[in-house]
RNA sequence: GCAGGAUUAGCUCAGUUGGUAGAGCGACUCGUUUACACCGAGUAUGUCGGCGGUUCGAGUCCGUCAUCCUGUACCA
C-alpha cells in the first residue's frame, strides 16, 4: 500500500470501480437467492434522451435504495430499460431526415422510415444509458429493457386484444385534442393549458325577419366562422327570449342560421351570446349534439383553412386567418370592437403550439380495475410521498375520463387489429369505418396476426407511448405466457422513484395495469422528487439554456460529488432550485474525506489496526465519543431512511465526518500519533479510526459509491475482489459489551473538552490572539480528571499549555472564562491595548445585561414558573445564574482597567 | 374559480409532539504548525411574509391577508 497523492481526483477511480462492479457481476440479481427481495424499476428514460439534472436527481435516490438495501441483506433488483417515446423520437427522426435529405416521411414511406427511426435508436439509444453508468446507478444492466422489444411488444397486442374483448376498447368518431403539428390525435394528459392575452372579438350577426337589426356575439376564434350553424343563448336570458328560433345571417361563406337556446351559454360572459362552431370545440360539439346541428370542418389537418367558398381564407394557417377574418367582418361593419381577454390555451406537450379540438376516428379505452386502483392509494395500500399527492391522484381518479390510446404516427406498437381487405376500401371512402359496421368475421384483434395476411389490413395507427410503459413494472420481468423467477421473486416492487408530474401519465395507470393483468398492485411506496429549477426558479429547459450539463459538472466535481452534492440540499415535497456550489460542496466533501484517510495512513503502520485487540481500557474519552457517535450515526441513518429523509441523510454523513470525526477527534488524539507517544496509545488510537472510518465508509457508500469503495480497499477495510456494495451492515454496535456508565463518562468529559477548548479559542480570539501559540492558560478551578485531559486542551486551543493551579491568584484585570471544566484565565502579561479593551468590555457588558433582564422577566412571571415544566424552568434559571455570573466577572474586568 | 405547496441570515435550505433561531455557501478578520487552502480558527448578519387569535410562552397550533409556485376546472 503506497502513500495516497494529496488530492482525490474522482475521475478514473470513478470509472475503474465502475468496470470492477459489472466485472464481478455485482448488480446482477439473482432470483433464486435466499434472501429477501428488493426491486425497484426504473422510470424509462426517452430512448433518445440525454441526461439531466432531474435524472441525476430520480436515480441518484434509487441508487441510493439500491445500495442501502443490498447493505441490508436484501436481494436487490433494479430494472433498467428505455422508453421508445413515440412522438419525441419520430419528431426527432423526421427533423433529421428534412435537414439531411429534405424529405417527409411520406416521401420515403413507413417502412424506410421505420428502418431510419431503428436506425437511430441503436445509435443514440446508448447515450443515456452510459450517463447513467456514468453516474455510478448499480442498475441490472443484462435486463435492460426497451419497449419496443420483440417480447414487451407481445405483451401490449396481448393488453389491448384483452381489453377489447373485455369491451373497454371501442373505436369512434369523437372530438379529440389534435396537434396540427405533429398531426396526431392526444390524451388529454399531453394538453397543457397555457394563461394566454387573446383577443375577444365582438361581432354581429344580422336577423334574417328584421333587417338591420343585429345580435351581437363576442369570440375569441372569428377564424371558425365558417363553421358555424348556430347562435346559442341562455333559455332564462330575457333579452334574447324572442330571438329563440328565428334565423339570423352568418357574413361568409352566406347562410342562414338558428338561434338556439342552451344551458350552456353564460348570460354574464361577453354579450350572452355564443356562436356555435361544432366542429372546433368541445362544448360547442356538445350543444351540436343536443340541438341535432350540423358539423362543418373548416380546417385541414395542420389547421390550415380548408374552405374553398372563402377564397381569401382558404389555405391560411390559423392565426393569420384569424386576423384576416376580423379584417374582413371590420369591412363588413360587422365587427364591433375587440377586447383584451386573458383566457386558457391548450398547449400541445411535445409541439408546444395550441391544441385544435377535431373530430376524428380514434381508439379509446375504459380503464380497468379503476375503482380498485383508487381505493389502494386513498388508504394507503400503496403509499406516496409526499402523502399529499395522493389527493392529487385521487382527483384525477374522481374525473377520469377514457383515454383515447391511439395516434397517427409511424413510430410506436402498431395498434394489433386487421379489418378485411374488401370491406376496407367502401367504408374508408365515406369515413365510417366504426365497428358497428364491420361483423365480426370482417374484424380480427389479436396479438397474433390473421394466419392469411394477404386478406386483410392492419389499423394504420400505434398505440399512445403510455399505453406500453404503463405495463412497465411486470412486462419487464416476464415474457407473455411464461412463468418466470424474475416476476415470482421481484414483483410487486417495492419502490418506485418518479417525478409528480407524471403521476396519470404513468404511476395512475401502472397501478390499474398492475392489478388488472397481474392481480397485484405495482409497488409498495412512491416517492415523488423534487423538480429541479434554476435559481430564478425557472424549470430547467434546453430553449432558455439554464440546464447545466450532468456530465461536464461530473468531469469537474466527480459523479459522487454531483450525487452528494445534490441530495444534501435536495428538499423533500418542494422544488429545489440548482445552485452549483452545492455540487462543490460535494467534492470538497470526498476531498475531506480522502484526506482524513491520507492523514491516517501517514500516521502509522500500514495494514489495518485491530481495534477490539486494544482492551477498552485504554481507550481515552474521545475515542469512547467518536465511537458513541458512530453508533449514534447509524441508529440516526436507520430512522432517516425509513421515512425516505435523503436531504437529511447527507446531513448527517457530512456533519459526523466533517464536525465530529476530523474539527474535534482527529485534532483530539493528533497528539497519540505524535512520534513521542507510546506504542499502545498510538495503536488504539489507530484502531479506533479504523473501526470507524470503516464503518463510516459502509454508511456513506450509497452517496459516495467510489470513494467509499476506493478508500475501503485502499485503506484494508476490505481486501482485494471484496467489495463495500456487497458487505452487509454489522448488527453490533461499536461499542457493544463497553459498560454504558463509562461511555457517558467518556461522552461528558470530551464534550467538556471540546467546549473549553472552543472557549478558549474565542478567548484568543477577542484578545487577537488567535494566531499566538505562546498563550499560557491556568485552570484555577476543575474536575480531578483536568491534569489528564490539560494536554488535549491546550493541543486543541492552541496554546502553549493548560495547567490546573488551585492556589492561582490571578492579578487584576486577567481575563478569563467560565468552561465546563473550570474557571480558566489567561495571563495577558500586558500587551493588549487598554482602550481597545475598553471599548470591547462596556459592548459586553452591554449585551450580558439584555440576557439578564430577559431572564429575569421570565422567571419572575408567575406563570411561566407554575405552568412550565420544571426542566424548562430549571434550565432558565441556571442560564439566568450563569449569566450573572458572567457579567460580575466581566464588570470586575471592566473596573480593574481603570 | 377550486385544491395543494411555499414564504426562516445576501444565496440554497434544515428546524418531527409549542420551551434560549441552525447548516453550507458567500462577506469580513486572522492563519500555510507535515491530512486537507477542495483547509483551519474566529466575527458579523434574522420584527422566522403582514396582521389578528389560542397559550405563561408561537418559526412551530388556529384565522385572515399578501406574494410566488404547482395542479385542476372553466366563459365563447
Amino acid at each position: 500500500m503506497s502513500e495516497l497523492p494529496k488530492g482525490y481526483e474522482p475521475t478514473d477511480v470513478e470509472k475503474s470501480w465502475y468496470q470492477a462492479w459489472l466485472k464481478a457481476k455485482c448488480f446482477e440479481a439473482d432470483p433464486e437467492s435466499e434472501k429477501p427481495p428488493y426491486s425497484i424499476v426504473i422510470p424509462p428514460p426517452n430512448v433518445t434522451g440525454i441526461l439531466h439534472l432531474g435524472h441525476v436527481l430520480n436515480n441518484a435516490i434509487q441508487d441510493i435504495l439500491a445500495r442501502r438495501a443490498r447493505q441490508k441483506g436484501f436481494e436487490v433488483l433494479w430494472l433498467p430499460g428505455t422508453d421508445h417515446a413515440g412522438i419525441a423520437t419520430q419528431t426527432k427522426v423526421e427533423r433529421q431526415l428534412r435537414d439531411e435529405e429534405g424529405k417527409t416521411r411520406r416521401d420515403i414511406g413507413r417502412e424506410a422510415f421505420l428502418e431510419k427511426v431503428w436506425d437511430w435508436k441503436e445509435k443514440h439509444g446508448g447515450i443515456i444509458i452510459q450517463q447513467l453508468k456514468r453516474l455510478g446507478c448499480s442498475c441490472d444492466w443484462e435486463r435492460e429493457r426497451f419497449t419496443m422489444d420483440e417480447e414487451y411488444s407481445k405483451w401490449v397486442s396481448s393488453v389491448f386484444s384483452d381489453l377489447f374483448k373485455e369491451g373497454l376498447i371501442y373505436r369512434g368518431k369523437r372530438m379529440v385534442n389534435w396537434c396540427p403539428v405533429s398531426l396526431t390525435a392526444l390524451s388529454d394528459e399531453e394538453v397543457i393549458p397555457k394563461k394566454q392575452n387573446s383577443k375577444l372579438y365582438y361581432m354581429k350577426y344580422e336577423l334574417v325577419e328584421t333587417p338591420g337589426k343585429f345580435l351581437e356575439v363576442a369570440t375569441t376564434r372569428p377564424e371558425t366562422l365558417m363553421g358555424d350553424v348556430a347562435v346559442a343563448v341562455n333559455p332564462k336570458d330575457a333579452r334574447y327570449g324572442k330571438y329563440v328560433g328565428q334565423m339570423v345571417k352568418r357574413p361568409f361563406p352566406h347562410a342562414e342560421i338558428p338561434v338556439v337556446a342552451d344551458d350552456h351559454v353564460d348570460p354574464e360572459f361577453g354579450t350572452g351570446a355564443l356562436k356555435i362552431t361544432p366542429a372546433h370545440d368541445k362544448a360547442d360539439f356538445e350543444i351540436g349534439l343536443r340541438h341535432d346541428l350540423e358539423i362543418i370542418n373548416v380546417f385541414h389537418a395542420d389547421a390550415t383553412v380548408n374552405c374553398a367558398e372563402v377564397p381569401e381564407l382558404d389555405g391560411l394557417d390559423r392565426f393569420a386567418a384569424r386576423k384576416k377574418s376580423a379584417e374582413m367582418l371590420d369591412e363588413m361593419g360587422l365587427l364591433i370592437r375587440v377586447e383584451e381577454h386573458e383566457n386558457n390555451v391548450g398547449f400541445s406537450e411535445r409541439a408546444d403550439v395550441p391544441i385544435e379540438p377535431r373530430i376524428s376516428m380514434q381508439w379509446f379505452l375504459k380503464y380497468p380495475a379503476s375503482e380498485e386502483a383508487a381505493r389502494a392509494v386513498a388508504e394507503g395500500e400503496i403509499s406516496y410521498r409526499p402523502a399529499r399527492w395522493a389527493k392529487t391522484h385521487g382527483s384525477w381518479m374522481d374525473g377520469i375520463q377514457d383515454w383515447c390510446v391511439s395516434r397517427q404516427l409511424w413510430w410506436g406498437h402498431r395498434i394489433p387489429v386487421w379489418y378485411r381487405k374488401e370491406k376496407v376500401e367502401e367504408l374508408k371512402a365515406a369515413e365510417s369505418l366504426t365497428l358497428a359496421n364491420l361483423s365480426a368475421g370482417d374484424l380480427h384483434v389479436s396479438a397474433d396476426p390473421p394466419a392469411d395476411p394477404e386478406n386483410w389490413v392492419q389499423d394504420p395507427d400505434v398505440l399512445d407511448t403510455w399505453f406500453s410503459s404503463w405495463l412497465w413494472p411486470f412486462a419487464t420481468m416476464q415474457n407473455l405466457d411464461e412463468e418466470s423467477d424474475l416476476v415470482k421473486k421481484f414483483y410487486p416492487t417495492t419502490d418506485l422513484v418518479t417525478g409528480p408530474d407524471i403521476i396519470f401519465f404513468w404511476v395512475a395507470r401502472m397501478i390499474m395495469a398492475g392489478y388488472r393483468f397481474k392481480g397485484k398492485l405495482p409497488f409498495k411506496n412512491v416517492f415523488f422528487t423534487s423538480i429541479i429549477r434554476d435559481l430564478q426558479g425557472r424549470k430547467m429547459s434546453k430553449s432558455l439554456g439554464n440546464s447545466p450539463d450532468p456530465i461536464d459538472l461530473m468531469d469537474q466535481y466527480g459523479a459522487d460529488g454531483l450525487r452528494f452534492g445534490l441530495m444534501r440540499t435536495a428538499p423533500i415535497g418542494a422544488d429545489l432550485r440548482f445552485d452549483e456550489s452545492q455540487v462543490e460542496e460535494g467534492r470538497n466533501f470526498a476531498n475531506k474525506i480522502y484526506n482524513a484517510c491520507r492523514f491516517r495512513r501517514m500516521a502509522g503502520s500500514d495494514s489495518r489496526a485491530d481495534f477490539k485487540a486494544a482492551s477498552s481500557e485504554n481507550l481515552r474519552p474521545y475515542h469512547l465519543d467518536i465511537l458513541a457517535k458512530c453508533d449514534d450515526l447509524a441508529a440516526n441513518q436507520e430512522k432517516a431512511y425509513a421515512e425516505y429523509r435523503f436531504n437529511e441523510i447527507g446531513q448527517q454523513l457530512y456533519d459526523f465526518l466533517w464536525s465530529e470525526f476530523c474539527d474535534k477527534f482527529l485534532e483530539a488524539v493528533k497528539g497519540d500519533l505524535r512520534t513521542e507517544a507510546s506504542e499502545a496509545q498510538r495503536a488504539t488510537t489507530l484502531g479506533v479510526f479504523d473501526a470507524v472510518m470503516a464503518r463510516y465508509l459502509q454508511y456513506l457508500h450509497p452517496y459516495m459509491p467510489h470513494l467509499t469503495e476506493e478508500l475501503s480497499l485502499r485503506m484494508g477495510y476490505v481486501s482485494e475482489g471484496e467489495f463495500v456494495m456487497e458487505k452487509e451492515l454489522p448488527e453490533e454496535g461499536l461499542l457493544t459489551g463497553v459498560n454504558t456508565s463509562d461511555i457517558e463518562t467518556g461522552q461528558e468529559q470530551a464534550s467538556a473538552v471540546y467546549e473549553a477548548a472552543a472557549k478558549l479559542r474565542n478567548l484568543k480570539a477577542e484578545y487577537r490572539l488567535a494566531a499566538r501559540k505562546d498563550v499560557r492558560f491556568i485552570a484555577k478551578t476543575g474536575p480531578a480528571w483536568l491534569q489528564e485531559e490539560a494536554s488535549t486542551l491546550a493541543l486543541l486551543s492552541s496554546s502553549q499549555e493548560v495547567t490546573h493551579e488551585e492556589n492561582y491568584l490571578p492579578e487584576q484585570g486577567t481575563p478569563g472564562v467560565v468552561t465546563p471544566v473550570g474557571e480558566i484565565f489567561m495571563p495577558l502579561d500586558g500587551l493588549i491595548d487598554l482602550e481597545a479593551e475598553k471599548t470591547r468590555l462596556n459592548k459586553e457588558i452591554e449585551k450580558i445585561e439584555k440576557e439578564v433582564s430577559k431572564s429575569k422577566g421570565k422567571l419572575s412571571n408567575e406563570k411561566f414558573v407554575a405552568n412550565a415544566k420544571a426542566e424548562v424552568v430549571e434550565a432558565e434559571r441556571a442560564r439566568l445564574s450563569e449569566w450573572e455570573g458572567k457579567l460580575s466577572q466581566v464588570q470586575e474586568m471592566r473596573k480593574n482597567l481603570t
